[in-house]
DNA sequence: GCCGTTTTCGGCCCGACTGTTTTCAGTCG
């Protein structure tokens, strides 16, 4: 976690730097490491020790500096000095919807304001209007900003806002008016939560469009409608943003509105460098104006010297350079998939019988799948018994025996316990085709402990998966305290794969612990955890993650034909 | 504060919108 811990410090100091009215550009240069920080498989601290700090891109001399101070001390003393001088009231007020850097100077320096509250109360008295450039409508748009800061502006899973997107784009592409219709921003380059849904729109009759829009079911609130840019809230709480633009211009408006916006200013330097202009119409020769593309992503990027990226690569987490040396890999897709390899059934906590889940596997075009439900201590979810387990080996066989061109193996995810032993004697265990790890209980440990109880599991001459490995439920409960890196290492040394747990309520691992198993070498499986049929769908936020962690279809277990999978089972037992 | 096919100094992404203004600064994405 610490290089999040560091790139919230660094965010922190831009946001104090600009405040003060500080050089625009080292406040970006505190923004941009911060963001590539952020996005950094590897460890800062082990980068450190290696002294190749200054090899991230963006972190120079000095930010190297701050980094290694921060790691040594726990503090950096620049920052201590910044929030001496400016209350974090200030900052906080950054927060707010209309407030920027300008205004939240302004209204320390002349009216004392450090703090949210102050500004509301101050603004509901009417005692701002009358500042430089601050009037009443400002006022109110500052209350309007604290209300939705105050709602929490929380980010919402990617399955549930792809599922409210995909219904919004369902209805508006049925209108006969509508060309294309793409979804933009985060959601499209499929970051695990999302704040808004971003609806990219080309029609020549936008009026029908944004009727559709305003016309939703599940609308609460109509924030603005224009001719080309409308936004709505929904009563999920989600806002809405669907803009109309020129087919001429969709290319260069999906590129300028997917972003991320780091990655933008990447691709515009590198125009720029070359004498052109990228804006959200279209990429334009410098002196002559003259515009050289727009209408698909393609173009733009070929007009920049680059091919074409892949939405969830562009994070500004080395694609550009990648792509400048023809590097970008050939990302896995849900079509490589070739079975699920974590499924549960009535032998624990699934919903169906082995026999009907097999069969709905099946018509979903895999070639095969493993059954892994939950080992004896699993109490709450039904684990088996060791009688069971074998009663399931049976079926299981006796299932295949029947099935053609189709293949089940009997699994199991075995709890890890307390003590990193597994939760039944090795005899059952080397009965099983396959055999996933997971914690199930004790999540609080300390985090050594925790660390070496998942390493010795990990280890254990019998284990195929390591499966969700840091134990997180998105909004509901963090990864519990444990050093990932040691136990990819471990996974590394044993050849023990890694899963990456597709239920959007997990994603774990991460896309950022994932690129750090595929640039350890560690094989990945992507599985969704399924308990019911419906759960089988997971796997497109599976490969999303493994997308995003740059992985292609060889580095990913489940990609590979039947036979090789077991070929690796097998080897991987020796 | 970073960085180099134009540079070790002098640059650093782009456009829209809004509210406040007599021509633009601030904010946002």
């Amino acid at each position: 976690m610490s290089n999040l811990e560091i790139a919230a410090l660094f965010t922190e100091i831009a946001d104090y730097l600009e405040v003060k009215g500080e050089n625009p550009f080292r406040v970006r240069a505190y923004r941009r490491a911060a963001q590539t920080l952020e996005t950094l498989a590897e460890q800062a601290s082990v980068l450190a020790e290696r002294g190749s700090l200054q090899e991230v891109p963006g972190v120079g001399k000095d930010l190297a500096g701050k980094i290694v101070e921060f790691l040594r001390s726990g503090r950096i003393e620049h920052l201590d000095r910044l929030r001496r001088e400016i209350p974090a009231g200030v900052i906080d007020m950054l927060g707010v919807h209309g407030v920027g850097p300008k205004t939240a100077k302004l209204l320390y320096e002349r009216l004392g304001v450090d703090s949210v509250e102050k500004l509301e109360s101050l603004a509901r008295t009417h005692q701002l209007a009358g500042l430089p450039g601050i009037q009443a409508k400002t006022e109110e748009n500052i209350l309007k900003g604290i209300a939705v800061w105050r709602s929490g502006r929380e980010r919402t899973p990617i399955g549930t806002a792809l599922g409210l997107a995909e219904a919004i784009v369902a209805r508006i592409r049925e209108l006969p008016e509508v060309e294309q219709i793409e979804p933009a921003g985060s959601l499209r380059r499929m970051r695990e939560t999302v704040k808004d849904i971003d609806l990219l729109v080309t029609s020549c009759r936008p009026g029908p469009v944004m009727e559709v829009l305003v016309g939703l079911p599940n609308l609460a609130e109509v924030l603005a409608q224009g001719d080309t840019k409308s936004s709505v809230r929904l009563r999920e709480g989600m806002q809405v943003d669907l803009r109309v633009v020129d087919p001429q211009c969709f290319g260069a408006a999906l590129q300028y509105f997917t972003g991320s916006k780091q990655h933008n200013i990447r691709v515009r330097e590198l125009a720029q460098r070359q004498g052109l202009k990228v804006s959200e119409y279209g990429v334009f020769r410098g002196e002559s104006g003259e515009r050289m593309a727009g209408r698909t992503e393609e173009e733009v990027y070929r007009a920049v010297g680059l091919p074409w990226v892949p939405p969830e690569l562009r994070e500004d987490a080395g694609e550009i350079e990648a792509a400048l040396g023809n590097g970008l890999p050939a990302l896995v897709r849900l079509e490589d998939i070739r079975g699920d390899l974590q499924l549960h059934t009535t032998w624990s906590d699934g919903a169906h019988s082995l026999a009907d889940l097999a069969a709905a596997v099946r018509a979903r075009g895999y070639e095969y799948m493993a059954v892994t439900d939950h080992s004896r201590s699993v109490t709450v979810a039904g684990g088996m018994t060791e009688a069971e387990v074998l009663e399931m080996i049976r079926e299981v066989r006796a299932l295949n025996a029947r099935l053609k061109g189709f293949r089940v193996l009997a699994g199991c995810e075995v709890d890890i316990r307390a003590d990193g032993g597994l939760d039944y004697p090795d005899e059952l265990v080397r009965q099983l085709d396959l055999v996933q790890v997971s914690v199930h209980s004790r999540f609080k440990m300390p985090r050594q402990e925790m660390t070496e109880r998942i390493v010795r599991a990990v280890r254990h001459p019998l284990v195929h998966i390591l499966g969700h490995p840091t134990g997180r439920l998105i909004g509901e409960r963090a990864a519990y305290e444990v050093d990932v890196d040691a136990i990819l290492q471990a996974a590394r040394e044993a050849g023990t794969a890694v899963e990456i747990n597709a239920s959007p309520s997990r994603l774990d691992l991460n896309d950022l612990h994932a690129r750090r198993a595929r640039d350890l070498g560690i094989p990945v499986t992507i599985s969704t955890d399924a308990h019911t049929v419906s759960h089988l769908d997971f796997m497109r936020f599976g490969v999303a993650v493994a997308r995003r962690a740059w992985l292609g279809p060889a580095e990913v277990v489940n990609t590979r034909p039947a036979e090789e999978l077991l070929t690796w089972l097998r080897r991987k037992r020796g």
